[in-house]
DNA sequence: ACACTGTGTCATACC
DNA sequence: GGGGTATGACACAGT
């Protein structure tokens, strides 16, 4: 396990197999035999297992002769050396490292919806229910209505302006109780409002359609489907309601109405009967206002055109929802509706720009891989400029060996004594491309034993002849076998420093502390050739442990991104899961307050007992909880002008001061 | 044969 | 200024 444990601390960059076979092809030594003196129980089996390995080598051309041409000095001493090499070396395997990244290139839809997630819908909701049921209590509204002296009305019609004003549609105007603060339900409608609006500048008419129209059990699709020749005081369904352009005629609070001329009492009460097929048409396909128009009032009704208009809350539910929806996610994790989720798939398809793939599968996201680059990125990332390797060696990666050889070098003299290699050609099968966790691989008895050793190892003055074995206790030919492959396996450096007869170790040149290392220099009488060698060998040495380092944290970052995308991933689907609960709510709402209209409006009788035409007459909610039946044309009028003032809606919304509105009924007795 | 990946190395900048 | 580290770039070997 010393070596194991000394690869946790040595470049991890050795996972792979061509290094080793780099130090091969580049050395031209004898290898040393497999089990020399003092080296560990394992090191044999290492040995074995490595010749294994190599049977296959390509012991091609040395690489050196193209990767030094400008350090001619050190060419020179290869050569002059290597014909004189020793057999006795020895390859300290640096440690085994089990990286790999997995890299989760998890799709991210680029797309950007609009965060229209509306915050007051339940409360509305709310207040619409107990409205509702507040109005039950007060209906039938009975004839002789009054207009209130002080109305604070909200006009909902719709102008249709190419058509006969009688044939426009009215809005249904939400109905206060006495009890219920009206400034509240003001406000709610004003969300409500701005929701509709919001969502209608972006609507896709069709594409709503396609959303939300067909599912035959969609509340929408049903609730607005016209019922014809529904008795106008029976139960009021809610059939054919359109809300088509509600974000326009959706408007209840009209500041216009205060400044509206007051008609006369003729236009009030017109009870002109209406077109009603005229009347379904104008109300489909361009109001908003629509929305509440029962056109069930209206016994002419046509109910042809009731399931064709537009879905009034398509507006609100398709494009937010087709665009952003994560619709694998709410699929999976949601129990979204499969239909709606291929339908929107296939929408979203091409917009991925990474895959989603390798972020769902579990094996993508290895537990090791994320604890190790989870826990570590931070620390590494933030320390990665002013850590040295110590602080490297903190991070996550110092599991996997990423840093150096440092501190367990010198412990580790013996090991490079060893002569054991470190190649791991399984392991690099195992690992690669994949972050692979220390404890993982301890799994793999066999690789305990198996080292890296590539570069910085052994030196010619730790292959002691008593490090060797006799001879006479190996066969010549595996001697010469096993001594080929480790010779081989040597870096240059180890290989020039044997020739050069640098009398410690690669691994001391690397690792020594610099007062250390220049005292083990003054030991010894070396030449300007040697001293340069060796300090080539701790330069690289230490650039090549720096870049293994760099490497890692390198794929350290990129796993921490691929987090972050993830998180990000997940956060985006709940969002747009939570809006589409929100506009769940919206339209639930809506439906209440169309059946609240149709209820109220069916309820109403004139003078004679005769129920208002819903195409000249409208609902309209006041700011003091009153609710008005007004002339639809003066609705009209007033959605006009509230038309071209889409944006004042709000400033007016709080103005209650609208007095004397003589175009009103004031329907009583709403409490 | 080619592309991709891992690794070592060099050059350079920075501390 | 020397030593160490970080990193881009390059070349090479292996897959």
């Amino acid at each position: 396990m010393t070596r194991l444990d000394r690869s946790s601390h040595s470049g991890g960059g050795h996972a792979k197999g061509s290094r080793p076979l780099n130090s091969l092809v580049a050395g031209h030594r004898v290898a040393q035999p497999p089990s020399a003196p003092g080296s560990r129980a394992s090191v044999q089996d290492i040995d074995l297992i490595d010749i294994l390995w190599r049977q296959d080598i390509d012991l091609g051309a040395g690489r050196e002769i193209f990767d030094y041409s400008h350090r001619q000095k050190e060419q020179d001493v290869d050569k002059e050396l290597q014909d004189g090499a020793e057999q006795e070396d020895t390859w300290p395997g640096e440690g085994a490292e089990a990286l790999a990244r997995n890299l989760l290139v998890d799709g991210e839809t680029g797309e950007s919806f609009p965060a229209q997630v509306p915050g007051g819908e339940d409360q509305t909701a709310l207040s619409l229910e107990e409205c509702l049921r507040l109005l039950e209590a007060t209906c039938p509204f009975g004839e002789n209505a009054e207009f209130p002296a002080d109305i604070s009305s909200i006009t909902e019609a719709v102008p249709s302006e190419s058509e006969p004003p009688g044939l426009q549609n009215n809005l249904l105007s939400p109905l206060l109780t006495g009890t219920e603060s009206p400034f509240d339900l003001e406000q709610q409608w004003q969300d409500l409002m701005s929701i509709m609006e919001m969502q209608a500048m972006e609507v896709n008419t069709s594409t709503s359609e396609i959303l939300y129209d067909a599912p035959p059990g969609d509340p929408l699709s049903t609730n607005y489907s016209l019922a014809p020749n529904t008795p106008i005081n029976q139960n009021v369904s809610l059939h054919q309601a359109s809300l088509g352009g509600c974000s326009q005629d959706f408007s209840l609070f009209s500041p216009e109405v205060e400044s509206l001329p007051v008609a006369g009492s003729s236009t009030l009460l017109p009870l002109v009967p209406s077109n009603s097929t005229s009347l379904n048409s104008t109300f489909g396909s361009t109001n908003l206002a629509g929305l509440f128009f029962p056109p069930q009032l209206n016994g002419t009704a046509n109910d042809t055109a009731g399931p064709e208009l537009p879905d009034p809350l398509g507006g609100l539910l398709d494009e937010a929802m087709l665009d952003e929806i994560s619709l694998m996610d709410l699929a999976i994790e949601e129990g979204f509706n499969p239909v709606q989720a291929s339908q929107l798939e296939e929408e979203f398809d091409s917009d991925s720009g990474l895959s989603l793939d390798s972020s769902h599968s579990p094996s993508s996201l290895s537990s090791s891989e994320g604890s190790s680059s989870s826990s570590s990125s931070s620390s590494s990332s933030s320390s990665s400029s002013s850590s040295s390797t110590s602080s490297s060696a903190s991070s996550s990666f110092s599991e996997e060996g990423a840093v150096g050889y440092s501190s367990d070098s010198e412990t580790l003299d013996l090991e490079e004594a060893e002569g054991a290699v470190g190649y791991q050609p399984e392991y690099s099968k195992f690992c690669r491309m994949s972050y692979q966790d220390p404890s993982q691989l301890s799994c793999l008895p066999y690789l305990e034993h198996v080292g890296h050793n590539h570069t910085y190892n052994m030196a010619p003055s730790a292959l002691d002849s008593a490090d060797l074995p006799p001879p006479s206790t190996l066969k010549k030919g595996s001697k010469e076998k096993q001594t080929d492959f480790l010779d081989k396996q040597m870096s240059r450096d180890e290989h020039r420093a044997r020739a050069m007869k640098i009398p410690f170790t690669n691994d001391k040149i690397i690792n020594l502390p610099v007062e250390e290392f220049n005292e083990l220099l003054s030991k010894y009488q070396l030449s300007e050739a040697q001293l340069s060698l060796i300090r080539d060998i701790r330069r690289r040495g230490k650039n090549k442990m720096a870049a293994q380092n760099c490497r890692k944290r390198k794929l350290d970052t990129i796993l921490n991104l691929e987090r972050d995308v993830e998180d990000l991933q997940r956060d985006k689907a709940r969002l747009l899961r939570e809006k589409v609960e929100f506009l769940r709510s919206l339209r639930q709402m809506k439906q209440k307050v169309q059946s609240l209209y149709q209820e109220v409006f069916g309820r109403l009788r004139d003078e004679n007992g005769r129920p208002y035409s819903p195409s000249q007459y409208a609902l309209q909610y006041a700011g003091d909880g009153s609710v008005l039946l007004i002339p639809r044309t003066l609705a009209d009028q007033q959605a006009r002008r509230q038309e071209r003032k889409p944006k004042d809606r709000r400033k007016w919304s709080g103005c209650s001061s609208f007095k004397a509105f003589s175009g009103r009924k004031k329907i009583r007795d709403l409490k």
